[in-house]
DNA sequence: ATTCATTTTTAGTTATAACTAATAACCAGC
DNA sequence: GCTGGTTATTAGTTATAACTAAAAATGAAT
């Protein structure tokens, strides 16, 4: 263990973490996956999986996958916690429209200060929650892990709330905040066509008809009492 | 001119043009001033020199020296806004002390969008003056200039009031913060002993005795009726 | 077991922007 | 007009982190 101050770590290595921390924290992701999640080729990513591997942040998997350490899932949750601090403050004190922050977090979260951090979560009262509904890690980087299940598994007749929205896609958000499907935003399951791939919904007594792939990531509360049909 | 539409600078660029513009902002600058006030070797100065000069960003002149085009101006003259509308804004809305805030926004001002930057600007009502006392140029570049003296230039028994003091030495700072030597303080020169480099002050009420060195850089505003010792 | 398609790796390049060491240019004093 | 000291340039290296093209490994289907 000769992880005693680790030090900064780079730009790259700050994404490369929180993409593995993002499409799984505690499983190995696959070369393929990280390069397009990422935007880089498979090169660039057997490349830096070796490094962050070397470097005590990434176990390599089978076939290249890399999976984060306990001190690799450190520094992601510490992104994680610097990103939606981030978009809660650009959206809470800025007025920004929530449909817009994520790239701007993007690009903060690996340039403000621990100390400017620190004074925009204190500005801000310690927010629990980001703009889009995802839990922020406090300092210690806990994370508050909810029960939630994908929208598209609400059974027909069954209520739930929307909790969690996905912040990448600015098209998706911005249709998805057009239909009011925002955390916070009560929904019924009315029909779930399976075989047509073809969801019926109440969104806050609004009727919304998409297929499988426009509610992809979208997370839900079932209500406790669940109406039937 | 090939000049339509430049696409955004590097980092590295962008703390050129600055570094020019705080030098001299119309005199060409020596290529060892640059790498002093940058921190980098002479050679890596020569070379972004003539980068810089290619892209029309700076004109060479006698030995190397490099001075802002009308280009390079515009350009650093955005960086100095940037700067400054991010240090009133880590001041009077985060709360942080005016002794701190320079490096952090030194390294915010390359990464703030121009949204966020505007929103930031609107969310303080269009600031025209950055905590150190120094002008805010307006979103189009244009600086509002004042004639200051060099406080040591003040002659025995004139009153004035400080107008500007430097931001990038923390210590200095922190000093003229303690003796009361901040924006907006009342001064006036009590003994002025050139040959022994020498100034007696009274900053506030407060005597305050230095040599030249301890006021480099802090503008003053003589006041119209000067008291006689 | 062989072949095909996919996935990963190796090898070599590129860009940015720094560095050191050594050379060249410049200017002042004599 | 030479010469010593300062200043700038050239040449070559380094680090980070991406890229492409080609080779190798893997796994699935016959």
């Amino acid at each position: 263990m000769v992880t005693r101050g680790r030090q900064k770590l780079t730009r790259s290595r700050e994404d490369y973490v929180k993409a593995l921390f993002d499409l799984a924290p505690a499983a190995p992701v696959a070369v393929s996956a990280l390069a397009r999640h990422l935007g880089v080729s498979a090169p660039s990513v057997t490349n830096m999986l070796a490094r962050l591997a070397d470097e005590g942040l990434v176990a390599l998997a089978h076939r290249g996958a890399g999976r984060l350490t306990a001190e690799g899932e450190r520094e992601a949750l510490r992104m994680v916690r610097r990103h939606r601090i981030l978009e809660t403050f650009l959206v809470r004190v800025l007025g920004l429209d929530w449909v817009d922050v994520h790239e701007d977090a993007e690009e903060l979260e690996h340039h403000v200060s621990d100390r400017v951090l620190d004074a925009i979560d204190r500005h801000m009262a310690h927010p629990t929650e980001d703009p889009h509904g995802h839990p922020i890690p406090d300092a210690r980087g806990r994370l508050r892990r909810r029960v939630l299940l994908p929208i598209q598994a609400l059974p027909e007749g069954a209520r739930a709330r929307v909790r969690e929205i996905p912040d990448r896609d600015q098209r998706r958000m911005a249709r998805w905040k057009r239909a009011g499907l925002v955390p916070g935003a009560a929904v019924r399951m009315k029909h779930a066509d399976l075989e047509d791939d073809v969801f019926e919904l109440d969104v806050e007594g609004r009727r919304l008809v998409v297929g499988h792939e426009a509610l992809e990531g979208v997370l839900v509360e079932p209500a406790r009492r669940e109406g039937q049909a």
